[in-house]
DNA sequence: AAAGTTTGTGCTGTGTACAGCTCTGGACAA
DNA sequence: TTGTCCAGAGCTGTACACAGCACAAACTTT
């Protein structure tokens, strides 16, 4: 049963809702807070949001169009499970995605972003210390969203995000075999990133992250090696 | 007022309505059968296709998610103007898109896509010829769709499609004065794709196209140089 | 006559009822 | 005991009614 993540509150008077509750779902998804498989019930939403199915189904199709869950008829809405060649193809299209930040470098946002990425130093460490795994994936979210606004190229940026939020969901069937491995990762990853904003280089964050892509990507083929029949 | 463009008419018994009423209209607007501006109503749409406005509204929701309407509260749903920022960007994506092909190739389907484009030669001679726009356009879509299946990284392929499908309403405010040009631009890119497919080359097939939208580009800077201010 | 206000029209946003589909569980027959 | 069939429950898909909003035209006031 979900609880609070941060989001804001489910209010009701609130104007777009529609938009609001896709947000607020796509975060559980993509925060792990509903894992693969997990069953959305519109009418259960629909009380949980005090609307009716009408604003429910509207994100929950915007999910789905999304790839991030699956609506069968007569049956419901599910998180999607990623397959393993829609996840090769995704994180193999990231890869070549964040090689083409650097073409597109939006400079004006290059001191919030690295205010933002100095503050996560410290949670990050935090959050690998206390095997939260919750937290850590909130860090990964805000990484995201501050290298997200060094791409001037509105395009590139949609489609950036779009699939960052399709891959980390491949991560629930892993984590915890690879939680060690990946928070140092992000530390590392972290400090990289700040030092290249601090030098306003904009396309060295792009390559920074392509290799941490990269090397997540290589843990989890490593992984699924050791473990050749995944549930 | 539209009328058949070689869509598959609207039965009101088939099972997925929603899907293929948002198919049409997408084919629609990017065949500039509904100009920028076009105002999509509701209850015309329901009417046109004998269902209630819940499936239409599904479908005009997925075009504005595609960014090809926009819908205000209280006004309508209409057919989203491009203006030139985003128009640049996502013609710089597409060529760097295009260029990432040839990483990505499905020899697979280089069969089918030579017969295609062999079949495309004659009809845009004559489309070119009689200077009939209808027929470019369905004839670009075409080839369009034809290069696609060379894209075997399903992430890529979506993202191409959708960022094509983005573009192409931008020629509705040029083609007059371009329509020759590109016209024969097209034969060239479909003789010179034809070529790259009988040697089995879809790297090839990525860079002409990268290249042909690079052309079209130019071709559009020039022209808004001239007419330094568009209506 | 001009400016501000009001009212009317038409649109989308939302809520609700019902139809259609899918799966499950139990009863019956082999 | 096991396989099969059927009925019921629960879900989404659709249709429709009403509320909220935006724009425009007409009206009133200055």
């Amino acid at each position: 049963m979900p609880q609070e993540i941060g989001e804001s509150a489910p209010e009701p008077s609130h104007r777009g809702q529609p938009n609001d509750i896709y947000r607020i779902l796509r975060d559980r998804i993509c925060l792990l807070h509903y894992p693969p498989g997990y069953k959305l019930a519109e009418s259960e939403l629909a009380e949980e949001f005090s609307v009716s199915r009408t604003p429910i189904r509207q994100a929950l199709q915007r999910l789905e169009y999304d790839g991030l869950t699956e609506i069968r008829n007569g049956v419901g809405t599910t998180v999607r499970q990623v397959d393993r060649a829609a996840f090769d193809d995704i994180f193999a299209l990231r890869l070549r995605l964040s090689e083409l930040i650097g073409e597109f470098p939006a400079y004006d946002e290059v001191p919030l972003a690295l205010a933002t990425v100095d503050g996560l130093l410290r949670p990050a460490k935090q959050a690998k210390a206390d095997n939260n795994k919750a937290d850590f994936w909130r860090l990964n979210h805000q990484l995201q969203e501050a290298t997200s606004k060094l791409i001037a190229n509105h395009a590139l940026r949609d489609t950036h995000e779009r699939y960052y939020l399709q891959a980390c969901r491949i991560w629930y069937s892993v984590i915890d075999d690879l939680f060690e491995a990946q928070s140092s990762d992000f530390i590392v990853e972290v400090t990289d990133i700040g030092r290249a904003l601090q030098h306003g280089d904009v396309r060295a964050v792009g390559y920074i992250q392509r290799n941490h892509i990269s090397y997540g990507m290589r843990r989890i083929v490593e992984l699924s090696k050791r473990h050749p029949a995944p549930t």
